[in-house]
DNA sequence: CGGCGCGGGCGTCAGGCATC
DNA sequence: GATGCCTGACGCCCGCGCCG
């Protein structure tokens, strides 16, 4: 029962981030991919685990989330031996649980790695790293274009923007989708897009070659236009992920809510068995 | 019905951070 | 150092409920 750990008692104070900003030594999925940090927010999010460094620690899943999906080959790293893995429905997967307490990586031998360490420690990841994790990386293209739809509560077209550099816009009804692709659209001197007006209100990027005849010179007005379509895309870019942060935080913010809730419950069947306990224990005693 | 407060969402800016 | 991404902060708008 002692693996059981409350987490409450990190050194933060109340703030709800303290907890998986000290207890990173847990690492599930990718290990290619992502950093410690960002992972121990993925084993938070789908499973409601916290694992601090100096106790044994719970992973424990929520009745609302889908139990982790361990694929083969990766690790749940430990501070302690005797750690609990425990699920909602009882059911306890197979796991390699690892001593990382000697890990080199985690040491902290001298100045620089101690500061390194801690950085890794204390940053808070992003959102999108958070809860892109949480449909697994070979879904990331399709949930980028998913989550990239600029659907406006103003207008009702919807546009995507790919990384590779194509431009998709759908009607929302399914009923066709064209695709314009651009080449470099990023770099110096590539392609510039502009806006354009589709057959049904929508609005879309249009790439234009930049026009330097010679290749030499660009008059000023052609610059400022340049200048303005970069701006128009960088605040396209950064409405967009504003939108998408706003999205992930309100995602994110439900987790820490049903881990609210997990840990409410946990404490009132700790509670009601330590009570149970003492009525026994005090029973035997008048025996 | 009009005014008011509140909550939620949005766009934009600014600053920090990661990557190249 | 340049560039792009992420996110907090700010102001604005809109919808909703309440009150006189």
């Amino acid at each position: 029962m002692d693996a059981l750990v409350e987490e409450n008692g990190n050194p933060g104070g109340s703030d709800p981030l303290a907890a998986e900003e000290v207890g990173t030594v847990t690492s599930v999925g990718d290990q290619d991919s992502y950093s410690q940090d960002s992972t121990t927010y993925k084993t938070y999010l789908q499973v409601q685990s916290v694992i601090q460094p100096n106790q044994q620690s719970v992973i424990q899943t929520a009745a609302n989330i889908q139990p982790v999906q361990l694929s083969k080959g990766n690790v749940i790293l430990v501070g302690k031996p005797n750690s609990v893995i425990q699920t909602a429905s009882g059911n306890i997967q197979t796991l390699q649980v690892v001593e990382t307490g000697s890990d080199d990586s985690l040491s902290n031998d001298d100045d620089g790695s101690t500061k390194k360490r801690r950085d890794i420690l204390t940053r808070r990841p992003s959102y999108r790293k958070i809860l892109n994790d949480l449909g697994g990386g070979e879904i990331a293209g399709v949930h980028f274009v998913e989550t990239t739809s600029l659907i406006s509560h103003r207008n009702s077209s919807n546009i995507h923007v790919i990384p590779a550099g194509a431009i998709q816009i759908s009607s929302g009804q399914g009923d066709g989708m064209h695709t314009l692709t651009m080449t470099n659209a990023t770099s110096a001197g590539g392609a510039i897009v502009q806006y354009a007006q589709g057959q049904e209100g929508q609005q879309f990027f249009v790439p234009v070659v930049a026009q330097n005849s010679s290749g030499t010179m660009q008059s000023a007005q052609q610059m400022a236009e340049e200048a303005a379509r970069k701006r128009e895309l960088r605040l396209l870019k950064n409405r967009e992920a504003a939108r998408e942060c706003r999205r992930k935080k309100k995602e994110y913010i439900k987790c820490l809510e049903n881990r609210v809730a997990v840990l409410e419950n946990q404490n009132k069947a700790l509670i009601d068995e330590l009570k149970s306990l003492k009525e026994l224990y005090c029973q035997q005693k008048v025996e």
